[in-house]
DNA sequence: CAGGAATATGAATATAATTCATTCTTTTAC
DNA sequence: GTAAAAGAATGAATTATATTCATATTCCTG
């Protein structure tokens, strides 16, 4: 019934004191305003402006209208104004989510960099433990994944970020540190930590164990990557871990790092986002962020490949 | 560019999940939601709405309309709730003007048992005399005029309160005490104390003096009724005042109120209001306790003849 | 009270919103 | 995984609404 084309003339009539001038600024007729004016009276069936003075003014009614679109027309001013930031691709929402325990690694500083930057995106992070997240990311109701098997999917683009080794954490002192590469029927009599996830979840299995039928002695979990090679270091068992989140640990001279069967369990880690993301600004920029953290928190650390 | 009709179909949309139903809601086709969202978001730049699941999910843009829509649509509403308020005149402005400083007498109590039924009602009270009350009255500056003068004037109407007579008051010990009536010759002797208003807004001028071609020896003003009768009394002047103004200081003993002229100076007390507003509740009803407060007021003051 | 300026009005036109009929997409159930 | 069902999108036709143009009327000023 009242919409706010009619608050915007009931101001500017009150304002410039005259259907002509008000007609001016609002691009119109003053046919036009003496129409819709007329319409609006009729329909609320009262009278807004009194007619036999002018310059025009306003009658009860119409000043309790003018207080509605004082305190309506700033709103709707301003939100449009943020649509134009979101149509921009200024702001908008990041539901970032990570198939990837280890990625905590570089992907925190990424974030918070970020932050500073595009206050007005949303960021949110889960970790895609319980859920497939491709399907949510086609849905929208996730806008990027990290992941290591880039599934081809209509809509979804892969963005490489590196490309990086699996290998198998062994204490210094175990039999196993001793050799070159470990194959698969070497973990029959080990234990294996792993993440506390679904095991068809870990490359260890999908690519390594399974192909090649093996299952291990024992499975165990832990949490942390700190935990799983506090672990392997005492003795209590092996671990399986990318190259870049095993190497701090590599120094310190107690676990050693082996490559796994004849060709190494080599993967490519991938940021996901949709085609029509691609070039928003702000998922762009973040794409950008996150290359280059992967890049400089990688940097010195004997990474099989960097991609660019 | 956004109208309050896409805030409430956001807010539909959002509320059922789905453009059926919301359609439906809206009394419209899921048709006319499709393609009234489609159109807002073009324009906009921006998707409100994730299609690709259902129920449908706002996106931050959406999210961020539905915001606004929540704080907006309710002022609306309320203020078309107002709207209809004034359009059953049940709530307006009532602008009233008095020409004549003894009526405030009985206008007072009139006007507070009013403010007490008709909240919604704004009041305000004038005194006419230092601009002409009647062309306000056609022009919507005054709503309610009170005046003895009901000059024909095309959209008023006239409600007559009560007939009245105004008498001349002096001092019991003034020699024209002891006459039946006063003539206006007599009044040349004398000092005449009136309101200090213009001359020609005072009838003992106008309908009195002037027509015998008289003018008083010397005319001094006071502010207050009360303040007049009291300088009467002490044989300063005389002074003319309606009959009910007076009558409160007779039983005194210490002045007398005498007709003036030959057939006295009579008059009738009117109630102005533009004709298109006498079947409005609210000036209806200000008339009814108007009348019924002179009523009251005037009852067992030897009132000339009271109008109902 | 006449002349100028502003508003109101009616008909014609232009614009916008809605529907209808249909297709395309997503979800659900088997 | 696929078919059926439900929902959403689309395009053309229709309807409703808003705007303009031309003009009449009203209001204000000197």
């Amino acid at each position: 019934m009242l919409e706010l084309k009619h608050l915007k003339t009931i101001v500017a009539i009150n304002e410039y004191g005259s259907l002509v001038l008000a007609a001016e600024k609002l691009f119109l007729t003053q046919s036009a305003l003496s129409h819709q004016l007329k319409e609006i009276e009729s329909r609320l069936g009262v009278s807004l402006f009194i007619r036999k003075s002018r310059p025009l003014r306003l009658t009860v009614a119409g000043e309790r209208l003018l207080e509605t679109a004082r305190s309506v027309l700033p709103i709707m001013t301003s939100t449009e104004r943020d649509m134009q930031r979101f149509a921009g691709g200024e702001a908008g929402r990041l539901h970032i989510a990570i198939e990837c325990h280890s990625c905590f690694d570089w992907l925190m500083p990424a974030i918070n960099q970020y932050r500073n930057h595009w206050k007005d995106v949303e960021l949110d992070l889960s970790t895609a433990f319980n859920f497939v997240p491709l399907p949510a990311l086609q849905k929208g109701r996730l806008d990027v994944v990290i992941t290591s098997e880039p599934k081809p999917l209509h809509g979804i683009h892969y963005e490489p970020l590196f490309r990086f080794e699996i290998l198998l954490a062994v204490a210094n002192t175990h039999p196993l540190s001793k050799l070159e590469r470990v194959p698969a029927t070497a973990l029959r009599n080990e234990t294996l930590i792993t993440y506390p996830v679904d095991q068809e979840r870990l490359d260890i299995f999908t690519q390594f164990l399974r192909p090649a039928d093996v299952e291990p002695m024992a499975v165990r979990t832990a949490e942390l990557t700190l935990m799983m090679v506090q672990l392997v270091a005492s003795g209590r068992g092996v671990c399986a871990l990318p190259n870049w989140a095993l190497a701090p640990y590599l120094k310190g001279g107690h676990i050693s790092a082996l490559p796994l069967g004849e060709s190494g369990l080599l993967s490519t880690l991938y940021l996901a986002v949709r085609e029509e993301q691609l070039e928003t600004p702000y998922v762009r920029e973040f794409i950008n962020i996150a290359k280059e953290t992967c890049f400089q928190t990688l940097e010195g650390i004997n990474v099989v490949a960097t991609v660019h």
